[in-house]
Parts: C-alpha cells; structure tokens; sequence
DNA sequence: CTGAAAGCGCTTACAG
DNA sequence: CTGAAAGCGCTTACAG
C-alpha cells in the first residue's frame, strides 16, 4: 500500500499523451476523440486515479465544499438538517463542513469566519435566533423562517401552525394552551400566529414561554400543567416535540390521560415521536425538499459567478425559487376529540395499549 | 467589497520582501528577525490576509480536514459526537467533513470513499454494528467499543452498565427487565454484560431486543411492559434513553407510576432525558474527553508521517493511549427503591409534581 | 537573517 | 483532435 497515489501524469505517461489531453477527457470538456476518452478512462480507473482536490481548488478557486453553520448541534432537530444538507451537497458534487454556533452570537460569526478560512465555496445557516447575516465573503444560503429577511427558503411555519390548529378546532378543541420556548424566534412566532389563526376566533387560547418559565422554576421544571388542565384546557400545541414530550409525560406522570382528557401535539416529527406512548401528532418539515432548494441556490449562486458576470463574486444571501416548503400533518394518537375524557376518568385501560 | 483577497505575495509586494520571508514569519518556522515578523504580522492582519487552503494544501500534500463517518445520522447520539469531534478537530487545527453511511454497511464504504476524494487527512468512524474497518488509505479512528477489534476509543460501556446494574442492585430489586435493541451490536453486549454482573447473582434478569419485537409487531409496537410489570419486573433497565422514553410512556400511559411501582433506566443522557417527567436516571458518556482522544491520536498519526518515518503512510485503525472512558452515573427520578409502590397505587399525587 | 527558485497537481486559453 | 505552457498560492530546501 505504498505506492504513491497516481496523478494525472502518470496516465499521461503510460498513455503517452499530454495531461492537458487527459484533463480534458476525464472532465469531458475538451474535444478528444471517442476512442482517446475511452483509453484514458480505462487507463484511470486501473491505475485507481484520484483527482487531487488540493491541485483542482488552486487552479480552479473553488474548493468543492460547502459549510454548514447551525444554532447549536445539540439541537435536536440536527440529525434531520444535516442529513438532508449532506445528502443534497454530496447530490451536487460537494462535501460539508461542519461548524458549531453553541448558541452564541459570537461564535457564530467566529464558525463563519472559520468555515470561510477553510475556502468553503458557500455556508448554509441556520441563524441563531435574532440574528441577520448580510455578509460573509461567499454566497449564503440562510434556513429560518419566511418572516426572517434574507431567508433563503424553509418551512412554512405559519401555514404548519394553522393547519395545526385547524386539526385540533375540528376536533372540537375550543380551549388551548400553547407552549413556546422563546418569544424572539421567528419560527416560533410563524407558529403560533398560525395556531391561533387555525384555532379561529372561537377559541381561548393563552400562551407559555418555557424559557421564562425555567428563568423562574430552573431549567426542567414542572410547567404546571395540571392546574391548566384542571382549569378547563383540553388541548396542548406545542411548538417542538421536545415540549410536547415534557408536556405528556408531565401529564402522565400525574395520572391525567393523554388523549382521553387532554390531547398534546407537537412540531418537528422528531425521533421519538412517532415511539412513545401514545405517539406524538406533530407538524413534519420536508427537511429533504429544504435542503435541496437551499443548496441548489446555493450552487447557482457559485457557479453562476464563473460564468455570469466575470467574476465578480456574489456574497451574503441567495435567494431561492421557493422560499415556504409546505408542512406535512403527522396525526398520531396523541390527539382526540375534546370532552372524550374527563380528569376524573384518570386511567387508561390496558386494552388500549394494544392498538 | 471586491477587492481580491491578499495573498502572500501582496503582503511581500507591500513590504518590499520575499514571499518566503513572508510566509516563514508568518509560519513562525524560519528564522526571521522579530522586527520584520512583526512588521509582517501587522500588515498581513491589515490587509485582512487569510492563507489560501488549496495553495498550502496542494504544497503540503494535506488538506488539514478530517472526515466523521457516521453509522446513521438520524441516531439521537449524533448531535452529541459531532459537536464534541468538530471542537476537539477545531482546537487541532482541523475543519470536520461530514459523511453518512444512512445504516447500510455499502454506503459506509461509499462515504469513507467519498472522504477520501475530497483529501481528508483522517477519519473518526463510529462503524456501522457488525463492521470492521481495516483499510482505508489514510489512519482513521474507530470509536465503537472496548470488545471492538480495532477500536481506538470508546466510553468503557461494561463498566458503565455494572455501575448502573449496581445502583438497581442497592435500590433492592431483584427482578429486572433488560432492553436491547439489537443483538449484534458489541457497545449493547458490553452493556448488557455490565448490567448482569452489576445487579450480581442474586438478580433474575431477562432481556427483550426491539428488533425482534418490531419484526413482528411493526415499528413502534407496544412492549408488553405491562404484563412484565404484573409477573414482578420492578426495574427497567435499558441500554438506551430513548428505549428508556418509550418504557416510561408506555408504562405511564397504562397507569404505572414510575418510580413507584418499577424503575426505568436509560444510557446516554440524550436531550430529553433530563425534562421529562420523572427525568431519567442515566448513564452519560464523556463524549469530549473520548473525542479528544480519538482526534489526538489521528493527529498524531497524521502529523508524526511527516517528522517520523520519511513518507510512510499510516493507514487503518490508530490506536491511543487510553482506550476506555468512564461514564458517568447521573441518577435522577425515574429510579427508587424497589416495592415502594405496589400496581395497585396508580396515581402519583400531584404534590410530587413539585419535586 | 533573507531571497531566488522549484514544485505540489491541476485546468485553461491558446496554438497547431 | 491534441499538446506545450502558464499559473493558481503556498512551503521548503538551499544558497547567500
């Protein structure tokens, strides 16, 4: 296994014809004829030739690699986003870079500024919530919410949110309470705008903030559901699966019956939802067709500075054809008709474990 | 904003000196006066110079990025590893190139293959169950289990699970359910082995694999915990957090108080473990101290083919100082002491929400 | 302590 | 259709 990597040259010589001829076949850009193409494929892949990315990104300015900045990798959602970004770029011929926001503004300007040392030809970013990303040095292809300017493209939040709250309404839910986490992020406010616009005017509704909660209780606490269920509520919407889990086993853990007496519903379709007892009603990002359009533009933006206008780079972010991704309804059983149970009615028989 | 980026030979132009003496001033390598260093130091951070990867890379014949090969992305321990690979590979020096084997054992080839194209210098793999990476073209670290041949590092999941099997053990039960997920899987039997000898020979144990379950009953399906409950199971133990969610709710959901009437344990301490109701008791892994080592030893490897043997490559499995990591026991209140609830005492009042 | 020169592997006009 | 040559930006012996 020492034999030194074979380089463009090296079929060159044992074809005996020049690297600019062998170049121009393996790219399939220059005019060689058929037959030349053919030898020197053949020759490439016997010899195991790999072209040297380092040689390519020199002569060429591109590096081949895009990065990828998030909020926090301890995200839950992350799985989901970098699989999808990864799966996109590698479609596109480009690898991905990872970089780390750990929640702070500064270190998410710091991760752009790395990512741009390492050459990244364009950054997909996910923006820490409340910040605006206008420059960079490259092409940006920003993932939020259709009310954060700049947005490349996402989810349609607000439309989630609604078609939400339309499911619960239609289940005869006419007293919610909804669970946020922050009141700064745009995404959440796109959601629960389009909750109660999907719960419609007849429907009272109030709205907690964990983060506020936890500024008071520590982080974990109990978020008091029992007495809001107690008080007349008989649905919850989230605005994460992670909340809707802490909310049903919070519920649970007191003996009260999720659905029977209060149903929960969640956003994200993470990867416990669709496990737990009783499965999570969530609200699915197409985190596929997201990526795919954010990298596409991405690409465009690229590509299009070599051939377009000169050279003259375009730099901070792109925009997008599509900008709101519909969201997928996922209804599980955490959701039922209002009134069903009531909190007397505490247990759930085993017979229902079944189902 | 279109000024083109400096290049050393700019700062060399400004100053009136060599591109060398440039680049071994900024380098620290060579010897130059430290007046004229810091002359070059100051005008290269004035012009906003930022080395050209491509250019060192392509001289250095490395391209200072390591590859992350992961078995799935989707898996919930994700977000966990590469936060902890992408800071340990940022504080070497290193960018993190992402790849996916998406669970099947080709496309890990594939994406160790696709790494490898794009020049990484080295790879952490966490290998697909069942695998064995042998040969790759470049030293990789394996981060698997102890019982892995091959393994670099890995947290010392033996040790993790008699510890835990220990404090089930001093809580009074003696009649355990242990949850797997798959059979194959060498972190799972490590653990496995560990919870036996932890809850000592006294302790009647049987174990359930999910995979066989759902093989039958569809993903997702119940776990019978019920029935298990009734025949006189008065702990869970699972070998992870989120089997241990899906217990919790299962169990929760028929009525079954947790701790009271069985104990629920998990591995991992993954997101949701310390929010729901009651929070899992746990068993974390140091994933920063097993990266930190994992990345060390590929950078010694990388790194000591230069200085050392003139050339020779190190290839396939690097191997570290220290290969097991302790985890760490995080107990919380999912756990109790045995019989303390009896089936029949369902309900938790409302006053242990407080707790 | 400083500089001139070679060369890493590739692609791209350009000439033939 | 094919080839000779230049050059992307850097580092590294080597010479002075």
């Amino acid at each position: 296994m020492n034999r030194p990597k074979p380089k463009l040259s090296r079929i060159a010589e044992t074809l005996g014809v020049s690297v600019a001829t062998v170049s121009n076949a393996l790219s399939g850009k220059g005019r060689v004829s058929p037959e030349l193409v053919e030898r020197i494929r053949a020759t490439a892949a016997e010899l195991g030739y790999v072209p040297s990315v380092a040689g390519r990104a020199l002569r060429t300015g591109r590096s081949g690699v895009l990065g990828l900045v998030l909020p926090n990798i301890a995200n839950p959602l992350f799985p989901q986003i970098a699989q999808a970004i990864e799966h996109a770029a590698a479609g596109a011929g480009y690898g991905v870079l990872i970089a780390n926001s750990r929640g702070e503004i500064s270190t998410q300007t710091e991760a752009i500024g790395r990512l741009i040392e390492r050459g990244v030809d364009g950054i997909v970013i996910v923006p820490r919530r409340g910040t605006r990303i206008v420059e960079a040095g490259c092409p940006i292809a920003v993932i939020d919410s259709p009310s954060t300017p700049g947005n490349t493209v996402s989810a349609d939040h607000w439309e989630g949110g609604r078609r939400m709250g339309a499911h619960l309404r239609e289940l005869g839910h006419r007293n919610v309470l909804l669970i946020g986490n922050n009141t700064t992020s745009n995404v959440q406010s796109d959601r629960i705008g389009g909750l109660k616009a999907g719960l419609g005017p007849n429907a009272a509704t109030e709205t907690l903030w964990i983060e506020r909660l936890e500024a008071a209780g520590g982080a974990g606490c109990p978020l008091g559901l029992v007495e809001k269920v107690r008080g007349g509520v008989t649905a919850i919407a989230t605005l994460s699966d992670l909340t809707a889990l802490r909310a049903l086993t919070e519920l649970q853990g007191a003996g009260i019956s999720v659905p029977d007496t209060v149903s929960v519903t969640g956003f994200d379709d993470l990867i416990w939802s669709s496990v737990v007892t009783p499965r999570l009603t969530t609200m699915r990002m197409d985190m596929g067709s997201i990526a795919e359009i954010a990298v596409t533009a991405l690409v465009d933006a690229i590509e299009g500075d070599r051939r377009g206008n000169g050279g003259e780079e375009t730099s901070g972010p792109v925009s997008a054809p599509i900008s709101k991704v519909p969201m997928e309804l996922v209804i599980r059983q955490s959701t039922g008709v209002a009134g069903v149970g009531s909190l007397k009615a505490k247990n759930r028989t085993e017979g229902e474990l079944a189902s």
